[in-house]
DNA sequence: CGCATCTTTGAGGAGTCTCAAGAGAGGTGG
DNA sequence: CCACCTCTCTTGAGACTCCTCAAAGATGCG
C-alpha cells in the first residue's frame, strides 16, 4: 500500500460522485482538503472485521469488495464497490468505530480516504451533508433489501437473470453489454459459488443469453423476465 | 384500521424510544405535535410494496412485519418490529416515497405515524435529529449485514443457535427466557420454512436447548456456540 | 370442553455446494 | 505471430441442505 495525496484529477472524480451531489460546495471542498489517497494491489487487505476505521472511503478507481468470513474460510459479500461507491460510512456514524466486516481490493485500487473527524465535525454544521449521507444510507439499505429478498426469494438462475435485466442496456431488441468485473466476482455478490453461476449462464442460453468472456448478449429480455 | 389521536401514555412510549435519544426536545415535541396513532387488527396490511408513504411509524405496541413477495405466494421477511421500533424510514429520505416492501400487523397493533413533511422539515433544522435518524439508518444497515451474511454463512441449525445465544439473557449457568413472538415469525425472520425451525430446535435437544411452547431453556451455551 | 391455530414429524424431491478435471481466455516471451 | 503458461471458467458427479406437501400432535382461546 502507498499513500498519495489528493491530484486534481481524483479532486474531479470526487466531486462528481454521487454522495456530494446538493452538498454545499465549500462543504465539500472543506472534506476534499483533508483527504488522501492510498494505492493498493490486487488482493490487498484494507481493513478487517473489528478495526478500527477513521475515514471515510471513495473507490476513484479499481474494485473493492466488502465481506464477512464464517467458519472454515467460507466468505460472504456483503458489497462490491467501483469507481464513484463510497463505503465503510456505517463505521463513522455509529458511536463504535468499527468495521463489521473486512474490505479488499480485488483489483489494483485508488482509495481516498476523508478524515472522520472532519466528516463529524461537517455534519453537525451542514445539514446538505447530512441528507446526503442519509440518501447513500438508504439506497445501501434497499441494495442490501434487495439482495435478502433476492437470496430467500429467487434460485440461482432467476437470480442471475434479474441481474442482467437491471444491467443490460435500455432498449427492446437485442442488446450486449459487459459485465464490469470477472464472473466470480459477480457469483460472490449474488451469493452463488462461481460453478453455481456457470450453470445459470449456461441454463439461460435457452433464454437467449450468450456470454463471451466478460460480454454478455441478451436476445430476448421478455423471455428472461420469465425465467 | 381505527385511528387515534395521540395519549399522552403513548406520548410516553415514543419519547423513550431509542429514535429520539439524543435529540433535543423542543424537536422531539414539535415531532409528536403532529402525531397521530392507527390501531390494526393482527393481520392487517398496513402499507404495500410501491404504494406512497407520508409518515414515520413507530410500533407503540403489537408486532410488525416487513416483507417482500415473490412468485407463487413466495414471502422473505425483511424485518420484524415490534414496540419502540421504527419503521418506514426510508420512505422518508429517499426522494420517492415509496414503500420498498409490504407491511403487515402480526398482532392487534397500535402504530404511531410522524408526518413526513415536519419530519423533513426538522430534519433540516435540527442536526441533532439528523445525527439520531442516521444512527437508527446504520442500525438498521448493520442488522441487514448481519442477516444476509448468516443466510449465506451459516446452515438453519446454525442460525438459530445464533439468535438464541444473542437473545437469552446474561449468565453463565443454564438460562430460560421467553420468545417474543410466535415460532413461525422467528422462522420467517431467520429466513426458513417453519418446518426448518422446527427441526433445528429438536436437532439443538442434543446441544442442552429445551423448547415447551414459547419458553426456551439453554442449558448449556458453550455447546451452542459450537453447533 | 371443543374448535381453530400453531407446531412437529415424516417422506420425497428440488436446488445448490463441493471436489475434481478439462476447456478456454488472456498475457508473455521467443 | 505463434507457442506457452497461468488464471479463469465450465462441466460432471455425488452429497447435503432445505423446501414442499401431508398428516398427526400440541397449544390456546372462547
Amino acid at each position: 500500500m502507498k499513500t498519495l495525496r489528493l491530484n486534481s484529477r481524483d479532486r474531479d472524480t470526487l466531486v462528481r460522485c454521487q454522495l456530494f451531489q446538493g452538498v454545499r460546495p465549500d462543504t465539500v471542498n472543506r472534506l476534499l482538503d483533508g483527504a488522501h489517497v492510498s494505492s493498493h494491489e490486487s488482493g490487498d487487505i484494507l481493513f478487517r472485521e473489528g478495526e478500527a476505521i477513521d475515514s471515510l472511503m471513495i473507490v476513484l478507481n479499481g474494485l473493492v469488495r466488502v465481506y464477512r468470513s464464517g467458519r472454515e474460510g467460507r466468505e460472504a459479500d456483503l458489497g462490491v464497490f467501483s469507481a464513484g461507491d463510497v463505503f465503510g460510512e456505517c463505521a463513522i456514524l455509529s458511536q463504535e468505530r468499527i468495521a463489521g466486516a473486512h474490505g479488499q481490493a480485488l483489483e489494483p485500487s485508488l482509495i481516498a480516504h476523508i478524515d472522520m473527524h472532519r466528516a463529524r465535525q461537517l455534519l453537525a454544521e451542514d445539514t446538505s451533508f447530512g441528507s446526503a449521507v442519509m440518501g447513500l444510507l438508504c439506497r445501501r439499505l434497499h441494495d442490501l433489501q434487495n439482495s435478502l429478498a433476492d437470496d430467500r426469494l429467487l434460485t440461482a438462475h432467476q437470480r442471475v437473470a434479474h441481474y442482467l435485466l437491471r444491467h443490460c442496456p435500455e432498449g427492446d431488441g437485442p442488446v450486449s453489454f459487459r459485465l464490469p468485473f470477472q464472473k466470480s466476482v459477480l457469483a460472490g455478490k449474488l451469493g452463488l459459488a462461481p460453478e453455481a453461476l456457470s450453470r445459470a449462464f449456461s441454463h439461460l442460453r435457452q433464454r437467449g443469453v450468450v456470454v463471451r468472456g466478460r460480454v454478455i448478449e441478451v436476445h430476448d429480455k421478455t423471455a428472461l423476465r420469465e425465467a
